[in-house]
Parts: C-alpha cells; sequence; structure tokens
DNA sequence: TATTAATTATTGCATATACAAATATTGTAC
DNA sequence: GTACAATATTTGTATATGCAATAATTAATA
C-alpha cells in the first residue's frame, strides 16, 4: 500500500464519511442541546417513541427498535438510561407477556420541550450553512441510502 | 407535541439520519470485513497512519486524531486496541517528549492488505446499488457538510 | 398435547465515543 | 530563570453500539 493513496482511499469510503461526519455532528447537536437535559440520540427516541402511537396505542420496543434501526440490545440500554432519568417507563404488554410497550412520562415531555426550540435553532444553522438544497439533497441521499441498507 | 408530526420531525434531522444510517453501513462492513480479523473503524485508522506517513516520518497521534475527526481521548483507546491486536506500535517522539508517534507492523500490514479487497467489494456493491453518481453526490455532500462542521 | 420452532427482551463481552480532569512536557513572558 | 500558559496524551466516568448467548413466552407442528 503505497503511502499516497491511503489516504484517497479512506477519503472514498462510504462507511468511513458517514461515521466521520456523524461524529462531527453529534458532538454539535449535543453540545447545542445540553440545556433541556438530553442529547440528540434521547431526542430521537422520545420523538420516535411519541410519534409511533396511535391514539391510546403506545408502541412497542421492537416497533421503536426497527424505526430507529437500532440494535434490540442497543435500545435496550438507550431506553434504561431514559428511564433512569424518568422520562419513559415500560410498560408489560398484558396480551403479549414477551412483549414491553413505552411510555413518555410527564418529565420526558418537558424534556422533549425544552429540546424542540434548541433542536430547531441547530437544524436551520445548518441548513443555512449548506444552503436548502444541499441539505435536502443530503437528507433525501441519506435515506436512499437507508433503504437499500435496510435490504441488505 | 402531536404525535403524527413526531415522526416527521425526526425524519427531517439531520444528525439522527447520519447516526441511523452510520449504524446500518457500519454493520454492512463490519460483517464483510471479519474474515480480515479487523473492522471499518480500524481499517480507516491503518489507512489514515499508513496516508500520513511522508518517507520516513510516521504521524502522530494528534495527525491522525486532526485526519480522523476523532476526540484524542477516542483515539487513545481506539489505537490501544490496534495495538493489543500488535497492528501498530506507539513510539514516543524524541524531539517533544508530549508526543508520541504511531507506526503500523508487519502483522498491521498484512491485516490491511487482507481486509481491502473485502473493502473494495463492498464499496462497488454499495456503489451499483446506490447508482455511480448517487454514491459520487452523497460522498461530496458529506465532504462539504464535513468542512462546515469543523468550522463551528 | 407434547415437542419444537419462532419471537422478544435482557445480559455478557468488546469496541466506540467524548467531556472533564489529571499528568507531563514544552513554550512564553516577566 | 522562574512562573505561567499552551500542548499532548491518558484516565475516569458515562453513554452508544452490536454480536452471541440466555431466558421467557408464544406459535407451530407432529
Amino acid at each position: 500500500m503505497s503511502e499516497s493513496s491511503s489516504l484517497a482511499l479512506v477519503d472514498s469510503c462510504m462507511c468511513t464519511n458517514l461515521r466521520k461526519t456523524s461524529r462531527l455532528i453529534t458532538r454539535l447537536y449535543d453540545v447545542r442541546l445540553k440545556p433541556s437535559g438530553i442529547n440528540i440520540n434521547q431526542l430521537a427516541l422520545l420523538l420516535t417513541i411519541d410519534g409511533l402511537r396511535h391514539g391510546d396505542a403506545i408502541p412497542s420496543l421492537t416497533e421503536v427498535g426497527e424505526a430507529m434501526a437500532m440494535d434490540s440490545s442497543t435500545l435496550s440500554r438507550n431506553l434504561r438510561v431514559l428511564e433512569n432519568q424518568g422520562f419513559i417507563v415500560l410498560i408489560p404488554d398484558t396480551d403479549n407477556r414477551t412483549k414491553k410497550t413505552v411510555a413518555i412520562t410527564e418529565e420526558g415531555n418537558i424534556a422533549l420541550q425544552q429540546a424542540f426550540p434548541l433542536w430547531m435553532d441547530i437544524q436551520q444553522e445548518v441548513q443555512e450553512k449548506m444552503g436548502k438544497e444541499s441539505f435536502q439533497e443530503l437528507i433525501d441521499l441519506l435515506q436512499k441510502l437507508e433503504t437499500i441498507l435496510r435490504k441488505f
């Protein structure tokens, strides 16, 4: 492996580019969300749990994991953090005792309300610096790739 | 927060999209690289260390961390894994005793050689499924965002 | 119905990530 | 030349990630 080409190779790696950009943007979002008491991963989980409700029905862990494309073991531990913070409660499914459902507490909703305007500000700022078209194009391409990867 | 809009919000989050796609693609690359004995993070580190060489001069930890946009504490622990596997050696800088440099061992080069064709195959496969233009467009947009995020 | 297979969640283990703080050294200013 | 600031790396603590294995329950099948 000649030294000069190695950087070009890693520079063309889709996975490495995604991981690198992911590290950088996570730091930004987490710093900006700090006053809310939750980080971007926790905000995404709370929004997903909230969004998967249907009337009275609250989502199962499997549904949340599927929506987040998150391994069940990872989800299990991430939810424990939110549970310890008092932002969610895990409720055994009465119909199927192997299943659990998850609900957001009042404190969880408060945290969500506090995080939301901060999240909006970051999104707006990133969108402005990238340009509206590039921002949307990137979102679209990420979701296109996501769809492909889910089929592997 | 109305339940129906929450999913739309999280779906539009740049950070969440990046983290999600990053999780998915990392699983794919790691599975495919498994026969080589290293994962995609370790491959990227080895390629970066290799690519930052200049003749006899091997890179410092700071240079590697900067190139990977990786926190020094994260880098420290990631390199320890590679060191324990015998793929790199950390060498104190003779000029400045606070600095360390890093070199790839013979075993590290062998692992790199074994990983490389596997990496090529995955890249090719993802490129084909996305389409060549979309693949390159995504890389370009990720690097554009990376540049912006480094300036924050 | 009893046995087996599939589903669901958790735990063990290892790696990845980063902020804060500690440590050691180098550079600077007085 | 000493005191102070800046640089470089590591460690403490906490969260994130996922594979493999486990445990518990439910579904399927013989």
